[in-house]
RNA sequence: GCUCAAGUGGCGGAAUUGGUAGACGCGCUGGAUUCAAAAUCCAGUUUCUUCGGAAGUGUGGGUUCGAUUCCCACCUUGAGUACCA
């Protein structure tokens, strides 16, 4: 009989479903357990063999964590919402619903033939109005809550309008707007309803507000801050500005302490909580206040180290404070203009590529000292950040290097406070060496002590406190998109109406276009029927609005965030009609005991659902304030990619109409390597910034084309930093500014084994490169350099797992998946070795079926038999305890090779060593378990244990080295005692041979371990 | 720039309370089987070597009887973050 994977897979993957093998049950005798993946987008490119890594992964362990005897919840379900969906669904010219259902079958029939121990009766999807109803009916509970500082949690938003009533806002401790206004109660019952619906907007935790937002004119959204990487879109690399709109944010800085001690007490690794601790940035510190004489402007700032203040010889603000156009004087108003509108035109990209750059304008305004009532001239500078604590700095030349840089640039004093220490080249920022000096009453005081007196006399002078700033920002909840869930929300006289819980779900509209606009009109307006009946607590077509009980509804949708930020709550109850999830479910499975993902979502997903969870614990609605324990990140597995170089120009930049400088990270190309680092533009759009010249002339463009063609033919590529560095010479003494030489991703059918790429049949593939000049090597040929990067269908690098299913199987994947490497690791992935765990199923299956079927029996085990089944159960244990899968697919290796070694043909062996490796392996598991004679599922049988005795040795093979080097071994019994291993292995003629007639200076004798001579 | 992680054969990787470096697998070489191929099985495979051995875990130092493992400095790669006051 042979191993007919095929045949087995199918039928065991039919057993689970039709038996519901692995449906979990809320309440058990047995402890509970719960693992959990982060659920996929179900994206139209289906799964490569980079997804289900994690899955496989998380899949062993919840097989044997049954097998230990535990309840456990195993769930699955799909991020249906959001913009790649939605951008899938735009391509193919498809309503994204009809696209989702297609690529959700797509990926259920993927993960089902791979064997996954999902409990698919708990299945959400983000995007079914049975699942949103509850996303809708959480932001129903954010939007009716505030942030007491007092009771440090979140409380309802009655207990804050009982306050209003009783007392105004004077004594209210509450995380709100930083520009609220004081009043008292008898402000408050004058004000009228709708500036009492603006005031609480101030104070809720989900609010709506005019923000500066990142703006994506590509994408027609707004996006989050971690949404955004290198000043470009994460999603298509579309470039992103900063633009003012109406926006609904979640006030996740009221829980920035609380994120940042959270992560104390879980098991989440120490990169991952870095990099949340990174992005809370707190920093304590102190705000100060600086009088504007003759003005009613005062300028607030935050600073780390207020124990400097004497050091203060201007101030920065960034150009776009608010108080700028107050303050600028006349004189100076045409150089502050000029500068607040050369920056307003950068991109962020430019901002942040450019980092080295000095520039500013003088106000002609100044500011007082605090204590010494000095005038401090005000500046602006783009080094400021608006984003950032309060938008301006007082600046202390001396003690920060980018003060010192400033004032150095624009000739501004650079006053010394500190004691003992030359700052005539730099500014000198260690805090712990010290001591300050020309500062009236904090000299010779040190860091600690001039901070806490500084804070003191501020304070008693009513200019200042001590504060601990966070760099976390609230985070914008709109996107103009289609894709996404529908607020619950209409509009009564411009302010925001929440509809009645008993009401949702609010259900997507239809709309005719459902395309974004690059202007920012969400496509919702496109909906004919969407507006609000409030009597008949329905939505009604949007001709009624002129009618009395009819309301416009927000025409934003939620963010792809939203739906992820609770479903692991929903997974414990997720077929309940009328609450998110009930309290006995909630309380029975509690948290997540493990969660598997991947690190890109460390600073989204991962925060935001940290932060709805610690909401939903202190509005008493689920039993903890962290959702998972412990977290881990698969690593990326990568694919090898083929490149053909091109030579080019360099091409403008042109996906918003704006000239940029220096392609720093465009994503728009596949990959650039810049040969000199000028920049080509159109004649009429001559431009100069600082030191980088921009200019164009075709004729020293053609030439420079020539001279690095002529350089190259006939030149191997071997490694773009050589080439770049070889030719910027020939560039430079041209006069001229950019060239490329541009990888191009070749699709793996034009190459041949050797490597060769045929090149006419690429130029068919990519006509645009018909006419383009390739690099050849020496022999003329065009050779394809490999390279590993992110496995993406854009890179021609992808390998799908159907093609492995069934070329080699579910349990030979999921065995190669491991035992590529370490978990965690990024690792390449290589077809060519599954071979290997291919083979050792074969091996497995032969152990127990021979060609005239199985060949189990009741035979006595032998020791040996015994030795390696018992070590195999203690490593394998260990492994899958410390996730090294990797390890334990080889001690399986090593334990089947030594079996069949041994001719073992035990039942007492075979059946536990079955159970082994069932959670890795486990169709063939299955079979080979039913065909000893059992009937129900392997899944259900008993974890084998460990017995030590049939480990114990008598003797051991102890290497004996020479000065720490290993020479030969000697086989030694494990009760000798010292001094006789030592007589021993002085005796041994080859410890003659090492010693060449020295005398042993010393003899180490470690028993059971090792034996050391020093000669 | 800062923070973190990692550097071990041709390749993926294994080995840490400091104790036989290269497990396991891929690839490669030779052999068996076969008309042949696939599959399977056996042997070998870090480098150098005068075949006795010797060197060797990014580089240079240190601690130790003994270091891939601990300490210091540096180099390289990857990831994150970036004018955070």
């Amino acid at each position: 009989m042979k191993y007919d994977f095929r045949r087995i897979e199918k039928d065991w993957q039919d057993y689970w479903r039709d038996h519901k093998t692995f449906k979990a049950v809320n309440g058990s005798d047995k402890p509970k357990y719960y693992v959990l993946d982060m659920f996929p987008y179900p994206s139209g490119a289906g799964l490569h063999v980079g997804h289900p890594l994690g899955y496989i992964a998380s899949d062993i362990y919840a097989r044997y964590k049954r097998l230990q005897g535990f309840n456990v919840l195993h769930p699955q379900g799909y991020d249906s919402f959001g913009l790649p969906a939605e951008q899938y669904a735009i391509q193919t010219g498809q309503h994204p619903a009809i696209t989702t259902a297609e690529n959700i079958k797509t990926y259920r029939r993927q993960l089902d033939q791979i064997g996954f121990s999902f409990d698919w009766s708990r299945e959400v999807r983000t995007s079914d109005p049975n699942y949103y109803k509850w996303t809708q009916w959480i932001f129903i509970q954010l939007f009716n809550s505030w942030y007491n500082n007092d009771s440090d949690k979140a409380e309802d938003i009655s207990e804050l309008i009982k306050l209003f009533e009783a007392e105004g806002n004077s004594t209210v401790n509450a995380v709100c707007d930083d520009n609220i206004e004081p009043f008292s109660a008898e402000d408050w019952k004058s004000f009228s309803s709708k500036k009492q619906q603006q005031i609480l907007l101030q104070y809720r935790l989900t609010y709506l507000a005019e923000t500066e937002v990142n703006w994506c004119p590509a994408l027609g959204t707004v996006l989050a801050n971690d949404e955004i990487v290198n000043g470009v879109s994460e999603r298509g690399g579309h470039p992103v500005i900063r633009k003012k709109m109406t926006q609904w944010s979640m006030r996740i800085s009221a829980y920035a302490e609380r994120l940042l001690q959270g992560l104390d007490k879980i098991d989440w690794t120490d990169a991952l909580k870095e990099s949340q601790r990174n992005w809370i940035g707190k920093s304590v510190g102190a705000s100060v206040e600086f009088k504007i004489p003759n003005s009613e402007s005062k300028i607030s700032v935050f600073t780390t180290r207020p124990d400097t203040i004497f050091g203060v010889s201007f101030m920065t603000l960034a150009p776009e404070h608010e108080l700028v156009s107050q303050i600028t004087t006349p004189e100076q108003k045409a150089d502050v203009d000029a500068y607040v509108e050369a920056t307003a035109k950068r991109s962020e990209r430019d901002r942040m590529a450019d980092v080295k750059t000095i520039s500013g304008a003088f106000t002609g305004a100044y500011a007082e000292h605090p204590f010494t009532k000095e005038p401090i001239p005000i500046w602006i500078g783009d080094y400021v950040l608006a984003g950032y604590g309060t938008g301006a700095v007082m600046s202390v030349p001396c003690g920060d290097q980018r003060d010192y840089d400033f004032a150095k640039h624009f000739k501004i004093p650079i006053p010394n406070i500190f004691d003992g220490v030359d700052i005539s080249e730099e500014a000198f920022a260690d805090k712990e060496k010290t001591v300050i000096g020309n500062s009236d009453f904090l000299n010779g005081l040190n860091y600690k002590k001039a901070t806490k007196r500084v804070i003191y006399e501020l304070e008693k002078i009513g200019q200042g406190e001590g504060k601990t700033n966070y760099r976390l920002r609230d985070a914008v909840f709109s996107r103009q998109r289609y894709w996404g869930e529908p607020f619950p929300v209409y509009y009564v006289n411009g302010m925001p109406q929440m509809i009645d819980a008993a009401h949702l779900p609010i259900k997507l509209p239809e709309v005719e276009k459902y395309l974004p606009t690059e202007t920012g009109e969400p496509p919702l307006g496109n909906a004919t029927v969407w507006a609000w009946d409030r009597l008949k607590a329905e939505v009604v077509s949007n001709s009624l609005i002129d009618n009395e009980n009819v309301f416009p509804l927000e025409l934003n949708t939620m963010p792809g965030w939203a739906g992820s930020s609770w479903y692991f709550n929903r997974y414990m109850d997720a077929s309940n009609e009328n609450e998110f999830a009930s309290q006995e479910a909630l309380n029975y499975w509690k948290d997540v005991d493990l969660y598997i993902g991947g690190s890109e979502h460390a600073t989204g997903h991962l925060l935001y659902a940290r932060f709805w969870q610690k909401f939903l614990f202190d509005k008493n609605l689920v039993p903890v304030d962290e959702f998972a324990k412990k977290l881990i990140n698969q690593g990326m597995i990568l694919g090898t990619s083929a490149f053909v170089y091109v030579l080019e120009p360099f091409m403008t930049y042109k996906g918003d109409g704006m000239i940029n400088s220096i392609p720093v990270s465009l994503p728009i190309y596949d990959k650039i390597y810049i040969i000199s680092f000028n920049y080509i533009a159109n004649a009429d759009e001559i431009h100069e910034y600082g030191d980088s010249r921009f200019f164009h002339n075709t004729k020293i463009q053609d030439k420079l084309t020539q001279t690095i063609r002529e350089s190259l033919r006939g030149k191997v590529l071997k490694d773009e930093f050589d080439m770049s560095q070889k030719y910027v010479d020939d560039i430079e003494n041209c006069n001229v500014t950019a060239l490329y030489i541009r990888p191009l991703h070749t699709d793996v059918s034009f190459v041949n084994s050797s490597d060769e790429l045929d090149i006419e049949a690429f130029k068919n593939w990519r006509e645009e490169y018909k006419d383009a000049e390739f690099i050849t090597e020496e022999d003329g040929t065009f050779k394809v350099k490999r390279d590993v990067e992110k496995m993406s269908k854009s890179k021609y690098n992808v390998v799908n797992p159907d093609d492995i299913v069934s070329d080699y199987g579910a349990d030979s994947l999921r065995l190669y998946e491991m035992f590529l490497g370490p978990l965690e690791q990024y690792k390449p992935w290589n077809t060519a070795g599954i071979t290997g765990v291919h083979s050792f199923l074969k091996k497995l299956w032969k152990l127990y079926v021979g060609e005239n079927g199985l060949h189990v029996n009741d035979a006595e085990p032998t020791k040996d038999n015994l030795k390696t089944l018992h070590k195999t159960i203690k490593k394998v244990q260990e492994d899958i305890e410390s996730f090294s899968f990797n390890t334990s697919v080889s001690t399986f290796m090593i334990a089947v090779n030594e079996l069949t070694a041994q001719k073992c043909t035990s039942k007492e062996i075979l059946e536990p060593f079955l159970i082994l490796i069932s959670p890795y392996a486990p169709h063939i598991a299955e079979e080979l378990w039913h065909q000893l004679g059992h009937t129900g599922s392997i899944s259900t049988a008993p974890f084998p244990k460990f017995e030590e005795k049939h480990l114990v040795e008598s003797s051991k093979n102890y290497p004996i080295s020479f000065n720490g080097k290993m020479r030969f071994t000697m086989e030694l019994p494990l009760d000798m005692s010292k001094e006789d291993i030592e007589k021993a292995v002085l005796a041994h003629e080859k410890t003659k041979d090492q010693l060449q007639g020295r005398e042993p200076k010393k003899v180490i004798v470690v028993p059971g371990k090792i034996v050391n001579i020093v000669g």
